[in-house]
DNA sequence: GCCAACGTTGGC
DNA sequence: GCCAACGTTGGC
């Protein structure tokens, strides 16, 4: 039984569009440094997992497309190496502090749910993304995806 | 282990 | 750019 997740990422930073250009429209999802979503990401996420993105701190805050994970979790090379943000001096490779699963672009959604729209559906009234809006790995309910993909009718999938 | 100070997130 | 919410740090 595979899980929904919802990652959250700044569209400046890295957008849906900039997944979909990656090599195999595969990327590490690098950077998460919270420890309760390292925790999912490290000890609930698997490969095969669905993803929704989401982009935040942007105009139009929205649940933009879909992505799939392809690897199990394993340490984010970032937190090793001195020059990059991601850097943490506590780490180190016998005891990594940080992890990341490798994605793959699914589909971009015709309309993405925007947070405004999201908001005003009953549906989700108790999804973690209104109730722990901060929380940067977010689990999705069947119910709720379903509903989402109903709103948000992929870009792929016209007859 | 408490808690104040501080930093970050992210919608608006 | 403001600010509320909330996570992290570090002195005690």
């Amino acid at each position: 039984m595979s899980a929904i997740w919802l990652l959250k990422t700044e569209p400046d930073t890295f957008s849906i569009d900039d997944l979909r250009a990656c090599p195999d429209g595969t990327s590490g999802w690098d950077g998460v440094r919270n420890y309760q979503a390292r925790n999912r990401l490290r000890d609930e996420m698997c490969k095969g997992d669905t993803v929704l993105i989401y982009h935040s701190s942007c105009p139009q805050p929205a649940i933009v497309g879909e992505a799939c994970v392809v690897s199990d979790p394993y340490p984010d090379p970032s937190q090793f190496d001195a020059d990059s943000a991601g850097f943490d001096s506590r780490s180190s490779h016998d005891n990594p502090r940080w992890y990341q699963v490798d994605i793959r672009y699914v589909c971009s959604y015709a309309q993405p749910l925007l947070l405004k729209k999201l908001r005003q559906d009953e549906e989700f009234t108790h999804m973690e993304l209104v109730l722990h809006p901060r929380l940067s790995v977010q689990k999705v309910a069947e119910r709720e995806f379903q509903r989402i993909q109903q709103l948000c009718q992929p870009e792929d999938t016209s007859p």
